[in-house]
RNA sequence: CGGGGUGUAGCUCAGCCUGGUAGAGCACUGCGUUCGGGACGCAGGAGCCGGAGGUUCAAAUCCUCUCACCCCGACCA
């Protein structure tokens, strides 16, 4: 392509509306345009870009067996009644009526027109197993869409749906797309992680998230520094290394403490650590309130917690209610003769000697003891793992246990064990060997593609502009001619860039009549991966000069060598 | 939905407080000079000042309502 022909309006400054450096990027560099809020337009570079990442996740799937179908993006209520999510999805789901007053809406997910599909024509176990698949768009009415492509209202993802006899196969299909999941993000040139991840309203048992590794991550996710164990901050667990809470027992004493609220107040006025706290907090959990008792350096994890007690709805009481439960305002609750149930984490197991509020205004005890005050409270682990926590997956035969690594992520793909979740409510069943009919297993399989796209850009640009990886890279050489009105330069410059087409690179001749730095600003701001150069002053001597995005000088090649050269640079580095 | 902010040319923004017939830079068109990291000169095209209502002799500017977009929060496969 040339790009003369090409509708590539790059801008020199940041557009106001955008923060993040995916969608400035995307913005400046002429491959995307907002349409409204959370909806966007893609121009020939950017669609290029999110054709390459469906590319790969197509070859890989169906490499793997998987079969590509295409379903529509509007579907009608009922099958949403059926499985009982028209009430529960909430507003994300876009609801329309067509000219009848019926009901539909537009699919942010598809498992119910895929079972569906299924359910309709598989009749028999030697159907089964099944994976289909689409790439196609998705709607959600998010209620804050933001970042760009990172959080959009319509995006396009690839979302599969696998259909098994039993568990056993269904697990082995499961495994089959985390390990083809890996290839495919490998594929794609980014640096990710596979992480345990929360299972929430969706439901299944099992749930792994492919994390892309950008600062401007959404997510926080933990990793071992020894083994794979790597999991959503959400759900990660970890042995807090901090000292150990046992201070020694002590007589409790009450200490005035005058409007001071937060740990970090109280801890500074009393000269004790955070660690020696005992922080208390007071939840509903399905209508009833409960104490919930952590190290005062620690989160209590919701997740967590609404496991343990084996609740549905829970959330943190307000100041009233806290007044009236405690007999204190906020900030001066303690476990202390408290008559609620209480639930502790089990950090707190055995401590003696602690700081905690004393249930009354402006005083909080010293000397609280596990023992002592809160004997009864059942205990388990409630509280959010962090940086510096001992990995429990080798704590306990390892020596040396490896400590856990934070760092943030983009969720670019999840996989989940679904079991009969749709396929029961939906009746989606099949007659086995012995005539018996039963009811198929399911897992699914989402790849944001759209937001891939971001997330590369999110983990691979710098100052200059973005800096694709090869394998998605809209197009992966540009030739920059410095001085398109001088014939040996054009000349030499169109016959690279033949020999380039001719062996199958995708190529950007810029044939503008513009300044050398224009052209170079450009080319580092879309961040074509290659640069040949070719100006008078290394025509002179017979040379073009070659530059990888990464590089901070070129390389100067004989004018005759020079698509030889980069065209295999380029397989080279396709992956 | 709560809090904060912004809407003026394709883009970035000034003008608004103190009302008086619309500006700059970039981009775009033409001509000339320039030409290896976002050149310069001259000439031009381009705006319902987000929309509606009000106050006023007069509104981009003041008032009311509304819409859109951005940020923070709650929410979220």
């Amino acid at each position: 392509m040339r790009t003369t022909k090409l509708l590539l309006p790059t801008l020199k400054e940041d557009p106001a509306d955008a923060d993040v450096v995916s969608h400035k990027l995307l913005l400046r560099a002429g491959m995307l345009r907002q349409v409204a809020r959370g909806i966007y337009d893609f121009l020939p570079l950017g669609l290029r870009a999110v054709h390459k990442v469906a590319r790969i996740v197509r070859e890989e799937l169906d490499l793997a067996g998987c079969q590509e179908v295409l379903l529509p993006l509007v579907s009608p209520a009922e099958l949403w009644q059926e499985s009982e999510r028209w009430d529960k999805y909430g507003k994300e789901l876009l609801r329309i009526k067509d000219r009848h007053d019926r009901e539909f809406c537009l699919g942010p997910t598809h498992e119910e027109v895929m079972t569906d599909l299924v359910r309709r024509d598989v009749r028999s176990y030697r159907d089964l197993p099944l994976n289909l698949y689409q790439i196609a768009t998705k709607f959600r009415d998010e209620i804050r869409p933001r970042f760009g492509l990172m959080r959009g209202r319509e995006f396009i993802m690839k979302d599969g749906y696998s259909f098994h006899v039993d568990y056993e196969d269904c697990r082995r299909e499961y495994e089959n797309m985390r390990a083809v999941y890996t290839r495919i993000f490998r594929r794609c040139g980014l640096t990710f992680r596979v992480v345990e991840a929360d299972t929430g309203a969706i439901g299944g048992s099992m749930s792994h998230e492919f994390q892309v590794l950008a600062e401007s991550g959404e997510d926080l996710i933990l990793s071992c520094s020894k083994c794979e164990y790597a999991a959503n901050v959400e759900k990660a667990l970890g042995k807090s290394t901090g000292a150990e809470p046992r201070y020694g027992h002590s007589t409790l004493e009450k200490v005035e403490t005058p409007d001071l609220r937060t740990i970090d107040e109280v801890s500074a006025f009393m000269s004790e650590p955070p660690e020696r706290f005992v922080k208390t907090l007071i939840y509903f959990a399905d209508g009833k309130a409960l104490a919930v008792l952590c190290r005062g350096d620690d989160q209590i994890s919701e997740i967590k917690l609404r496991a343990l007690i084996k609740c549905s709805e829970l959330r943190l009481a307000d100041g009233e209610e806290i007044e009236q439960l405690t007999g204190a305002p906020q900030g001066f609750a303690g476990p202390v003769a408290i008559e609620l149930r209480l639930v502790a984490d089990q950090t707190l197991r055995g401590c003696e000697g602690m700081v905690s509020g004393a249930n009354k205004k402006d005083a909080h005890y010293r000397g609280v003891d596990h023992e002592a005050h809160f004997p009864d409270a059942q205990f388990g682990d409630v509280r959010v793992a962090k940086a510096g926590d001992a990995c429990l997956r080798c704590s306990p035969n390892a020596a040396e246990p490896g400590l856990l690594e934070a760092h943030r992520g983009i969720e670019v793909g999840q996989v989940f064990y679904l079991g009969q979740k749709y396929s029961q409510p939906l009746g989606a069943t099949f007659l086995d060997a012995d005539g018996n009919e039963r009811i198929m297993e399911m897992g699914t399989y989402g790849i944001g593609i759209t937001r891939t796209v971001a997330a590369a850009i999110e983990q691979n640009h710098d100052e200059r502009g973005i800096v694709w990886p090869v394998a998605i890279a809209p197009y992966e050489v540009v030739i920059v001619a410095t001085k398109w009105d001088d014939d040996a330069v054009r000349e030499a410059s169109e016959a690279i860039y033949e020999e380039l087409r001719a062996a199958g690179i995708d190529c950007v001749l810029d044939d503008r009549d513009e300044r050398a730095g224009v052209k170079f600003n450009d080319a580092d701001l879309v961040g074509y991966p290659f640069r040949i150069t070719v100006g008078p002053r290394g025509l002179k001597d017979g040379k073009v000069e070659c530059k990888a995005r990464t590089a901070t000088d070129a390389d100067e090649i004989a004018i005759a060598e020079a698509a030889g050269h980069v065209a295999s640079l380029v397989r080279q580095a396709r992956g």
